[in-house]
DNA sequence: TAGTCCGCTACGAAATAAGTAGCGATATTA
DNA sequence: TAATATCGCTACTTATTTCGTAGCGGACTA
């Protein structure tokens, strides 16, 4: 049989408890690009259907309270806009945009 | 009924195709909390396991798969490594960990 | 040879996402 | 004013992904 593994790990310290939590909202389908999106634009709810290639109504709407909740989303009469702590993730993701060109580049040979 | 959305929508240039596979990528549960922990240690394939919660063997088995075949990570006899390109994509991630402390504080009031 | 640990697989159950129809509200047009 | 259209969103069913667990075959050890 399997060892059973400790279902928690004590880790060096209390750091690294934060990061973990952003790994759980933004290793969720569709939440890094909805924001995405937004950073472009403030986007409707359709609007931002489209741009996320049609994705499910039922799922956005989840999406969009998760990132509401988070406080990094927030609706406006023109729509759904990133907060100021959305915009600053959004700031610290963005040179995710030249490796994922330089990693493209690499990857196809 | 619902007015048919199109599937895709052209958009400004050939530029953000890159961006979206990362998203992709990143936006599978487990694979940067994987990177992140190799980021630290090269770990066994049970020792990463501890690391992520005591995540399921199978799913770990396809996350490393995936990882390997975007040459991200790879294997050697001390166990899984992260290549120079997975190294770098951790560098650009690594103001996550700030940002998810002040993210942390101001959420939590 | 028997015991232990390893990476990894198989497989059923649970959770999450996709896909589609359509409601009620508001806006627009006839 | 009545018909039409569009909106955000919900309710459902189906498909896909993830979880949890048992355990195989190989390497090492006693």
């Amino acid at each position: 049989m399997t060892t059973p593994l400790p279902k928690k790990l004590v880790r060096g310290s209390s750091s690294g408890v934060a990061i973990m939590a952003v790994f759980d909202l933004l290793g969720r389908k569709w939440n890094m690009r909805i924001m995405w999106e937004l950073n472009s634009d403030p986007l409707s709810f359709r609007g931002l259907q489209e741009r996320c290639d049609g994705m499910s109504p039922s799922v956005l709407n989840t999406r969009i309270k998760q990132l509401t909740e988070a406080e990094l989303v927030f609706t406006t009469s023109e729509g759904y806009k990133l907060t100021t702590l959305g915009l600053s993730l959004m700031n610290t993701l963005n040179p995710l945009r030249d490796w994922a060109a330089d990693w493209e580049e690499k990857i196809s040979k």
